[in-house]
DNA sequence: CTGTTTCACGTAATCGATTACGCAAATTTC
DNA sequence: GAAATTTGCGTAATCGATTACGTGAAACAG
C-alpha cells in the first residue's frame, strides 16, 4: 500500500461509481444488500480509511467536537473530558482537547483554530482572565459551557451553585466549632472563587460569626505560592482554625504549611478541600472535600451538545448539580475537654 | 455573518480572483504587497477563518499533530503535553488528543481516526496492553514515541533509561540500610515496569542482597488497589522496610498503608516514587521520588517530529534522558541508635 | 526598437468525499 | 397487461482551498 486508498480506488476494483462506494459504506438504504456485502469487505481488506477532511467538507459534518478547558491537569477537567468521551465516543464523534493555561489569548486563539477545523460542536470552561465573552458570541456552533459557564443565560450552562456548595463547607466547619476560616481563593477575579466566598460569606452571617476579609487568600496555581501564602497568614493571624480550598491539590499544600507553622490537623486547625480527588482518602490526614460529581456532568454537557447537534429546542438552559461535603480525618470535630 | 466567509467572498469584493487570495493570505512572493494589505485588512475585517478542511484536503498537510497517550490524567503524560504544544504551537501547530485508558482496542481505534483526520504526524505512549505493533507499521505517516516506547529501533524514541532510573532509587534505597524492598509494579506486563524491576534486581545483586520475588507487587491503576495489595503483602511479610512506587500516586496510598498498618516513615518503611509530581514535596512525610524531564522530553519529541515532518533524515533513533534522585523526607536514613 | 525577463495575477484542475437528480429495470397495483 | 412504484445505481455538481500552467503588461537588455 503506497498509496492512501480512497473510495475511487474500490469502486474501480469493484467495478462501481465512487457514488455507490460511498452510499454503501453510509449504509444508505439505496443500495443492495449483496454490494454493501462487496463494498465492506474490500474496504476492510484494503485497509480503507475515510478522508475526514474530504467527507467534512462536503458534508459540513466532521464527527469532531471541540473541548476548550483551563488545563488538563486539573482534577475536574480531566475527569469531565473521561465522561464527556464515553458519550461521545459511543456516537462516533472524536474529542479536540485544546488549553486554554488560563490565559484569554490562548482562549481566543484555540477558538479560531477550533472554527477552522470546523468542529461540530465546542464543550468549553473560561479561563481565569476571561470577563466578557465577545469571541464566544457569534461563534455559529453548537456551544456548551462547563463548570466555569458565563453568566450569560442565553448558553446552555452544566455546573454547580458555587455558592451553595461553599456554604454547605464553610457551615460545616462552623459547626463543627471553627471560627476563623481561611479562604484559599485561587487567583484574583476567578468567578467560581468569588461565588464560593458569598457562600463562605452567607454561612458566616447566619452563624453570626465575624468575618474576616483578610482570611481570603489570593495565589497563582503555581506549586508552592498557596504554601507560602498560606503560612505568612497563619502567621499574621495565629487565630486561625480552619482552611477552606479552592481544590485538593491547593489542600495538600495546605496540609503542609499547617504542619511546617507548627500546628496540626484537625486538632489545631481543620482542613476541608474540594472536587474530593482520588488522592484524598490517602493522604494524611484524610482530606475531607466538597464532592462535585465531574464525570457525570461531562457526560450531561456531552449529551446536551448531541441534542444542540441534532437541532433539538433546549428546554432547560442551566443544569445545575448536586455536591455534597465528604467528611474526613481533616476536619474531624474537635474534642473538648472534659 | 449569516454563512462562514470564505476566499471568494473576499476574491468578489475586491475583484480578485480566489487563487489571488489564497496567495495573498499565505504571502506567497508572486502577490504585490498592496494587494496582500488590502487581502489582509479585508480578511480581518469579516473575521476570515480558514477552513482546514478544504486546505487540508488539497495540500495533503493540515497543521494538526495527534497525541496517542494511555491517560491525560497521569502526571507525565499533561507535563509532556505542555512540552509538546510549547514547541508545536509556535510552528502553527494544533494537536489532538487521544486516551488510550490502557486498552489496545481503543488504542488502534484512535489510531484510525487519526488517520481518517490525516494529521501530519503522531506522538505516541504504548497503552499497557499493546505487545505488538502491527497498527502502527505502515501508518505512512511521521511519528515519534515517548516515555512508553517499543523496542523495535526503527522508531524514533524519547524515553529514560528505566532500567537504570529503578536501579539509582533501589540503589539509594539499599545504601541507607534498607534490606526489603516492595517494588509496586503496577499492571502485569507494563514494559517500563519490567524494565525498571530490572535495575531494581541488579541493585540487589551488586549489593548482594537476596531478592524476594514476592515484593513485586502488581495491582491496577484504580484508586484503592494499590493500598490493599500493599497492606497485605505487608502483613504477609513483616520484614519490609522499604517502598518503591511506579509513580508519585501510587506512592501516596503506600504511605497510608504503611500508616495504617502501624508502621511510619520513613523510620520503619522508606518510600520512593517515580516522576517527582508537584504535590510530592508537601506530602507527609515529604515524598523522595526518581524525576525524569517529562516536559523537555515532551518538547523534544516535538522537535524529533518537526524534523520527520520537514522531512530531514533523523542521525540517532533513540534519544535517552537523565533521570535524577530527589531525595526527601519518606527515605532518610535510619538512625542507629547509639 | 525588438526580444527577453519579471511581475502580478487569472484559468482551471484537483484533493476525496457527499448528494441532488436522473433513469432503466424490476416489481407491484388494479 | 398497462400504469405506477420501487429498487439500485450512475452522472455530475459541489464543498473551499491549493497549485500547475498560462498570459498580458511592464521592465529591462542589447
Amino acid at each position: 500500500m503506497a498509496q492512501k486508498v480512497t473510495i475511487y480506488d474500490i469502486a474501480k476494483a469493484l467495478d462501481l461509481t465512487p457514488a455507490t462506494v460511498s452510499r454503501a459504506l453510509n449504509d444508505s438504504y439505496e443500495i443492495s444488500e449483496s454490494t454493501k456485502e462487496k463494498v465492506r469487505a474490500l474496504a476492510r481488506q484494503l485497509n480503507y480509511q475515510p478522508n475526514r477532511m474530504a467527507s467534512g467538507l462536503r458534508s459540513k459534518r466532521n464527527k469532531m467536537i471541540g473541548i476548550l478547558v483551563p488545563n488538563i491537569a486539573y482534577h475536574f477537567n480531566s475527569s469531565a473530558i473521561a465522561g464527556i468521551e464515553e458519550v461521545l465516543g459511543a456516537q462516533g464523534y472524536r474529542t479536540i482537547i485544546c488549553q486554554t493555561h488560563e490565559k484569554l489569548d490562548r482562549e481566543i486563539e484555540n477558538l479560531k483554530d477550533l472554527v477552522s477545523i470546523r468542529v461540530d460542536g465546542l464543550i468549553a470552561s473560561l479561563s481565569a482572565e476571561t470577563l466578557q465573552l465577545d469571541h464566544f458570541q457569534d461563534l455559529q456552533m453548537p456551544l456548551v459551557f462547563i463548570d466555569r459557564v458565563p453568566i450569560d443565560d442565553r448558553f446552555i450552562r452544566i455546573h454547580i451553585d458555587n455558592e451553595d456548595a461553599a456554604y454547605k463547607g464553610v457551615q460545616h466547619l462552623l459547626q463543627s466549632g471553627r471560627k476563623h476560616i481561611a479562604w484559599l481563593a485561587g487567583p484574583e477575579g476567578l468567578d467560581i472563587a468569588e461565588r464560593r466566598y458569598r457562600g463562605y460569606c452567607r454561612a458566616h452571617q447566619e452563624a453570626e460569626t465575624s468575618i474576616d476579609p483578610q482570611l481570603k487568600i489570593h495565589f497563582h496555581f503555581k506549586p508552592g505560592d498557596p504554601y507560602h501564602r498560606l503560612r505568612q497568614t497563619i502567621q499574621e493571624k495565629p487565630a486561625i482554625d480552619a482552611v477552606f480550598s479552592i481544590n485538593d491539590r491547593i489542600a495538600i499544600e495546605a496540609l503542609a504549611a499547617i504542619r511546617d507553622a507548627g500546628k496540626s490537623v484537625p486538632q489545631d486547625i481543620a482542613v476541608m478541600g474540594f472536587n474530593n480527588e482520588s488522592i484524598s482518602p490517602w493522604l494524611y490526614p484524610s482530606l475531607s472535600s466538597v464532592s462535585q460529581p465531574s464525570f457525570e456532568m461531562g457526560r450531561e454537557a456531552a449529551l446536551q451538545l448531541l441534542g444542540l447537534i441534532k437541532g433539538q429546542k433546549m428546554q432547560s438552559r442551566s443544569f445545575v448539580f448536586e455536591t455534597h461535603i465528604v467528611e474526613r480525618g481533616s476536619t474531624l470535630p474537635v474534642l473538648v475537654k472534659g
